[in-house]
DNA sequence: CATCAATCTTGAATGATTCCACATCACGGC
DNA sequence: GCCGTGATGTGGAATCATTCAAGATTGATG
């Protein structure tokens, strides 16, 4: 995949690679935490480049829902969506609701060249939703 | 509209609401510039509160672009979404492309209660998409 | 194996946002 | 109209994700 992206292979980008396989949605933090558990001292400036290198190349993506820090997934290409969960920052993947690019057609662009649309779905998850209802009894 | 929604009616508050209303898409520094070229010297943290405490009664909105700051506007409650160039950064409004509210219904949310669907189109600006297409002759 | 540019390391810098403790002001009651 | 009180604003320091910069390594090619 690395090569395919005219990228060089090295440690830290397969350990990046693999963290953020295991780690759906997980937040550059994280990513650091487990490739510095798999390889040991790297760099933080390191992860950013990769993570940085690995988005361009359209091999991972970078998600920033409002408030939150930068989190990436491995699932690319297939324009899928996301839930945020309010009160935890939980996330969660949501196919299109309406086929492949559902949104996709803006019903006014302004001479705006679109290329994609990003849809967040803002809520409570079951657990936070299940603590709300429970404490308003 | 301070009153009704029972925060208490101070200039710092007046000048913010003029200023997102006159500058629409208005980022905190634009907001803090704007109020203290009204009332003269204003503390940052105080624009802070203020936009923060106007968007908690729904008085305003905020949006946070990937890669942005966030920005501001007085247009709410009629569900409309966001055109941001990736170039520029420049914001445009876009309505509702199918009806009130289009994606609101995830095909699949994993137990979220949804209760809003966000949507930014990705693109370039009018000015941008051009000057794009003159330096690829 | 040698070479060179791409990549990583180290450590400092940036900048939006938040925290804190104290001063001040808006608003309901007298 | 004046007061008291709690909501707000002030000033300044602190946080923290992210970026910059310069020099040391390392992967890929011949």
């Amino acid at each position: 995949m690395l090569r395919d992206a005219s990228l060089r292979v090295t440690r830290p980008r397969l350990a990046v690679l693999a963290a953020v396989d295991a780690h759906p949605h997980a937040d550059t933090g994280s990513v650091i935490s487990a490739v510095r558990g798999e390889l040991g001292a790297v760099s933080h400036q390191a992860i950013y480049n990769v993570l940085g290198a690995l988005a361009e190349a359209g091999l991972i993506r970078r998600i920033e829902p409002a408030g939150s820090v930068a989190r990436y997934e491995v699932r690319v290409g297939d324009n899928h969506h996301h839930v945020v969960c309010r009160s935890c920052g939980a996330i969660a993947d949501v196919d299109c609701a309406v086929g492949d690019a559902p949104c996709l057609s803006a019903s006014h662009d302004h001479g705006f060249v679109i290329d994609e649309a990003e849809v967040i779905y803002w809520g409570l998850c079951p657990d936070c939703s299940a603590s709300r209802s429970r404490s308003s009894l």
